[in-house]
DNA sequence: CTGAAAGCGCTAACAA
DNA sequence: TTGTTAGCGCTTTCAG
């Protein structure tokens, strides 16, 4: 162990404004509002700036200015045993989107003892941040009315009921699955199964409408089964009791990638080939599905997309204090792989942007 | 859209102070040096300090005291095709650990016409954060060098060669593999393969040497075979060959899940059954593992122990200025799943702590 | 054990 | 277009 030498003390304004021959302001004001100095000024000033390595010192600025130039997000808890795969690359899309707007992303995880809105509320007290985003936000989310009513800058990924605040994005779910239907029924499939977790969170449900919508609107004969709790055992257990029943469905629409795990083991026991014997389909588009064989056809969400726009809100009401009042609903992509087996190309579809 | 109305000012130490009939000083002492007062004002204080939800505003607090309390931690670059589904159970295990620290974590990601380290300078000149947390560290780190020539205090993820600084964690993979074998051997195979990524990063490094020295160690005949590329197709086809020529390994290491997952389809399309006529192991304990038919044996790296150490080890040198000289190797956990056959119970293992 | 004074580095508001 | 003044909220230093 050695001791650690204290690094040299930075530069300042001050520095910058001696070496110039200016004032403190002059420097302040190249970088907060270029427009005002004479064009050679600047031209001089800036020069200076870049040689001497000059930085605003954030804590200062923040002081004084009131703005942080960072977001909270408070990762939502992932169990250990079971994590998010996903959850990289949506921390990837939120920090780059951030970045390019100059903002930098602190996460939060409140301990276990503490309820979700406290450790907000420590964050807000302490003016760490500027605003949150919120990920995984149910229809009457306690962070959502928390800060609401609050008056603090946020956006939510996940909507929120109609009596909520409104300022959400979230994907197209419905249309997703619809479209998933509709590429299986251009295939030639007519009977066709959903295989759901016995879960009634929103996003659940909304796979399941958009199953069910699908089946009515392309006139297949469509049914749905219920995986109780997400043991992989269990999975497998349901789904052979489905293919080995009357009436086998040629198809199966999983309501996520680790169901349709199931059912490719599933369907490997009942010594069907998927891909030829039984389509499959996932949702989620997890890094794993491209790897399997057959590889997975599945719903990508979009993450970037998702992240762009959640940025963009929050730093609207951030910096201009405006305040959306409608959700947004962004379009998913369909991963068509060979799980699908042999598929007409599906039409591209057009939406409406934010 | 709604105008947003900006919240109300906070409440700050004077408030608190004069709530008190106490000097500004005294409120900042209950909180920084509670020693310092007559327990009873400091029962009386924090008391209102509680009622009014006084929260020191961070950036006058960092901004004279030079402590900022948050740590940056630059994303490793993540290929959106093939994303690294353990990133978000590494973040959350970082998160928890600076949390109990009493720090925030802040993502940092360069854009990419941005060399590395150059982000990382704009964070230490604006006095953004008191250190670094860097993961995926090679031997000759860019950044390792970077930060320790200006004395920036910093943890690594991953081992360093001798002539750099030493203050890094790692996982003792080479032991980990090493124990893989021997669990193998113990369960009589004789014949065993290493399956390797052509990939010269020092950590698939480790993985081979622990797979040579365990077949020294027990005295079996290995042999390891090199996938080019990571293409799905590349690995099922060079996993085919080994299973169809002559000299059938009965088991299998493969460097990673991924390779796993080809050694499974690799071994389907040959007809053979995983768990009875091969064993297969894997390295990482990425999410799907558990969920595979039949579940996968594989390494699991401690995240939240390799967390815990990198975050202890930052902050005595932000704290102390306390600069670690030398390395730690923390151990894996093997998780024995179905993969492998019928095993042999592994020794349990003693290391010494960090 | 408590209080008073000073100032961290910056930018908003205003004056020149 | 530039400079001057003031003060953001806090903690360090030193005096009582």
């Amino acid at each position: 162990m050695e001791t650690y030498r204290p690094r040299a003390r930075g530069v300042t304004i001050e520095d910058v404004a001696r070496a110039a021959g200016v004032s403190r302001q002059t420097i302040s004001n190249a970088l907060n509002a270029p427009h005002r100095l004479k064009a050679e000024t600047l031209e001089r000033v800036t020069a200076l700036i870049e040689q001497l390595g000059y930085r605003p010192d954030q804590s200062a600025r923040s002081l004084r200015s009131g703005a942080r130039r960072i977001i909270a997000y408070p990762t939502p808890e992932d169990d250990p045993a079971n994590p998010n795969p996903l959850m990289g690359g949506f921390l990837e899309a939120v920090v780059s989107a951030a970045g390019e707007a100059g903002y930098h992303i602190l996460l939060v995880r409140p301990n276990p003892e503490q309820e979700q809105t406290r450790a907000l509320d420590e964050l807000i007290a302490a003016r760490t941040v500027d605003g949150f985003l919120l990920s995984d936000v149910l229809p009457d989310d306690a962070r959502v009315r928390h800060l609401a009513r609050q008056g603090i800058p946020f956006a939510a990924f996940g909507r929120t009921a109609p009596d909520q605040p409104q300022n959400w994005v979230d994907v197209d779910t419905v249309q997703a699955v619809n479209d998933l239907v509709g590429l299986l029924a251009a295939a030639g499939h007519q009977r066709i199964a959903f295989l759901a977790s016995a879960s009634d969170l929103p996003w659940m449900g909304h796979r399941r409408d958009g199953f069910h919508s699908g089946v009515r609107r392309h006139g297949l004969r469509g049914r749905e089964i219920s995986v109780p709790g997400d043991e992989p055992g269990a999975i497998v257990e349901v789904t052979r009791r489905l293919l080995r029943g009357p009436d086998r469905p040629t198809a199966v629409v999983a309501a996520s990638d680790w169901l349709a795990l199931g059912v490719y083991a599933a369907a490997r026991a009942e010594g069907l080939d998927i891909g030829a014997d039984l389509a499959v389909t996932g949702f989620h588009d997890m890094p794993v599905t491209a790897r399997l064989e057959p590889a997975l056809t599945t719903v990508r969400l979009p993450l970037r997309r998702i992240a762009d726009v959640l940025v963009r809100r929050l730093l609207r009401t951030v910096k201009d204090g405006v305040v959306p009042q409608a959700g947004v609903l962004l379009p998913c992509e369909i991963v068509v792989r060979a799980s699908s087996g042999e598929c007409a190309p599906l039409v591209e579809r057009s939406y409406d942007s934010i």
